[in-house]
Formats: structure tokens, C-alpha cells, sequence
DNA sequence: TAGATTGTTAATCGATTAACAATC
DNA sequence: TAGATTGTTAATCGATTAACAATC
């Protein structure tokens, strides 16, 4: 079952649902959770959540409101993550680093998180061979030859501006479909490609528009 | 000069235009721009880059387009980082230590980057002492009296889920007006107290939605 | 002047909210 | 049954685009 045209303003949304239902899961023995909790927890309208939901299915019970663990598997089915993915990484800088080892550590405690890390690559001569929680740092020239062999379908991107957007073309010539970019620039990719930008500089000056003094 | 209330929509595409103008003025030697090209660069349609200027003054000419340097100029005062801003860094493990390093780096190497890292925070006591780039790691307890000590408006929040909220009250109790959080947990703060949501996971989750198995 | 591009208004588009019938 | 909450439609709100007069 694949839906057509979800906005993407929906799309942000699921998995802060998503969030929110795994931390009920795992704190309290809640098992039924109204559009106007979930909302309250996820900071959303009780009617928005009801329309966001409603784009994929009923969910719910009226009167009643939606069972926890059958909303939360649905969730994860709706953004494809009943099933494993798996991700490279291209710039194991410190940052690049940084969120190898976290995301490695959770999908060890929880295999079920299904997002996972399994490829580093590097133009540091320096840092090839070596590891980072048991994977291998690999030269960039097998880059598109182990995206292919590994069946590898997202990519962070942690290398320098200057050199991201050669980068994401060989992703995409590899067959990357979807990319998170950490490099301070705007990405060019097929429409096919998706492109989530994390450019934290740009987040950190627009808080600071905030900040006027009194 | 002070503005009403201009979109987040609108502040959001700010730094994204500032960063396209940095770009340039570090690379060629252009010296004027229509909101066609900054549009491209910035993948922006003109008309709305023209329309989210004009919401702060008039700072092109008809026929010419924008001086490159002066709408440049213009922008870091609107987003006010004309002047110094000092943050705090909460919680110093691999994230919250690349994170530092790259922005003291960045400082170091243009000053008139104007967001500095200051302080670090951990709750740690064998980190307690130890320095990232020449700033020491400090305790928990000492947050408060270093905010307000230092004039600390901005903090980076690194820690565990766990611990998010906690330190994000005393961050608004010492007075911090923005918070960049990291952890996968949404904080509840004043409405005069701005928060930007980095978690890295929501984004990843978010393009798993687009991986759609042919 | 002629050509180009801004600043701005009106039109369109899309997203959110309000309201309520359906129903558990 | 009575009370509660969903799913959905209509109303509202806000953001983007189209268009063009102003003007450099």
C-alpha cells in the first residue's frame, strides 16, 4: 500500500508521533492514547493529528481514541521502518565520527531501530583502515562499488562544503535515494533524491534573530 | 530598528540567503545580485526572496538588483550577528566535543562569525577539568553563576534525553533566550524563550518515508 | 531612452483549525 | 444508553506566486 501525494509538512510530522509513542511505550503501561494527548506531547493541534493519520488509514476508535502499540507499528510501516536500511557515511571527521558511534551504539541496544550505519568512507590517508566501532574507514574510491554491493539506500554527508556536492553525484550515480547533508550548502540532485539539509550553522543564526537586547 | 512579527517562515530562509551571499563574496568578485541568482543559489523562487527582504527595508535597486556586500551587511544586522553572542555547550560527549571544536575552529578563523562557544558543561567527573579547544569543561553546578556571569544568551543542549528538560529550566532560569537541542525529547519553555530542534533521528526517520522498495 | 529588476498588490495555493456527524 | 473521541468536511488562516507599476 503506497499513498500518492503526502505533503511533506505531514511527513515531518510521523515520526515526532513516532517519538512520543516510543517513549510511552517504554515508560508507562498506557495502551490507548487520544489525538489530543499525542498531540499535547508532540506539540501539534489534537485535529491536526487526527488529519495526518487519517491520510493513511483509520487508526482509531471513536469514542476511544488509538491503541499504543498498533498506532506505533503502523507508524513505522507508513515511514518504512519495519524494514532494515541500511546507511553510509561519507567524512569521518569528529562530527562524522560523533554520530557513527551514536547511531552504531543504538541500533546495537535495538536492531529494531533499522537504520544503520555500516559503511565509512574518508580521503584522509590518515584514517583509512582504521575503525570506529568495528567498521572500517574505506577509501573514497570504493565508494560506489560498496554502496552497490551492500544494498546501501541513505547517506550522510560530513565532509567539507567544498567537496559535498561531488560527493551526493556519486551517491546518486550509486543509486542513493536519500541523504542527510551536514556540509553548509545547498545540495543538486535529482528529483528522485531526497535531501534533508543539517547545516546546524543555519539553525544557530536563526536563533540568534531572536536574541534582541533589550 | 525592530520588526513585528515577521514568519518564522520567513526567518527560517534568512541565514540561507546570508550563507549564499558569504559564499560569494568569498569567491568571486561579484558585486551585484538579482533575486534571480540568489533565488537559484538559494532555491528560493525571486518573488518570495524579493518579498522576505522587503519585509525589512529596501535594499535593492530597480533594474540593478542587490548591492552584494551592503544586502550582505543588512542581513547579518537583521539576524543579529553584528554583534557577539556567547553560548554554552551542555553535556561533552562525541557530539557535544565535534560540535565545539568546530565552532571554536570556525570563531578562530573569522572572529565575525560572532557565535563562540564560551562554556562547556558536563556531569561527568572524569571529563570535569578537561579542556576542548582551550575552554574547560566545567560542573553542572556552576551553570547558573557562569551564564550570568559571562552573558551567555544562547546554549547547545548535548545530553542524554533524560537530562534534556532539567538543564534546559535552569538554562531559562540563568536566562538563556535560545536553545539549540539535540536530544530526541521536545522541551517545554517560556514563550520568550526560542528553541531549534536538531534531532538527527527525525530527520533520518523522516527520509526512510522516501525509500520506497520498487 | 530602452531594458531590467525591484517593491508591492492581488490572486492562488496549501495547510491548519473548527465543527460535527458517525460510532465505539 | 450516555459520554467520548474519531474521521471528515467546510471555514479560516497564512504563505507563495503571479503580475505589474515604479524606477533605476
Amino acid at each position: 500500500m503506497r499513498w500518492k501525494k503526502i505533503s511533506d509538512a505531514v511527513v515531518r510530522r510521523l515520526p515526532l508521533y513516532l517519538r512520543v509513542l516510543d517513549d510511552l511505550a517504554h515508560k508507562e503501561k498506557v495502551k490507548l492514547i487520544s489525538s489530543q494527548e499525542l498531540g499535547e506531547l508532540a506539540g501539534v493541534s489534537p485535529a491536526l493529528v487526527r488529519k495526518d493519520l487519517a491520510w493513511f488509514g483509520e487508526f482509531g476508535k471513536q469514542g476511544v481514541g488509538y491503541e499504543l502499540e498498533y498506532l506505533r507499528h503502523e507508524l513505522r510501516r507508513i515511514l518504512n521502518l519495519d524494514v532494515n536500511h541500511r546507511v553510509a557515511l561519507i567524512g569521518v571527521g569528529s562530527l562524522g565520527g560523533a554520530l557513527t558511534r551514536y547511531n552504531i551504539r543504538r541500533y546495537r541496544e535495538n536492531p529494531d531501530f533499522n537504520l544503520h550505519i555500516v559503511a565509512l568512507f574518508d580521503s584522509d590517508a590518515e584514517l583509512i583502515g582504521s575503525e570506529v566501532e568495528d567498521v572500517q574507514i574505506q577509501p573514497l574510491d570504493v565508494l560506489e562499488q560498496t554502496v552497490e554491493d551492500m544494498g546501501i539506500e541513505m547517506a550522510i554527508i560530513t565532509v567539507p562544503a567544498s567537496d559535498a556536492q561531488t560527493v551526493a553525484q556519486r551517491l546518486v550515480n550509486a543509486g542513493v535515494k536519500a541523504i542527510l547533508n551536514f556540509a553548509p550548502i545547498t545540495l543538486h540532485v535529482p528529483d528522485d533524491v531526497q535531501v534533508a539539509s543539517a547545516d546546524l550553522t543555519l539553525e544557530l543564526q536563526r536563533l540568534a534573530y531572536y536574541l534582541v537586547e533589550e
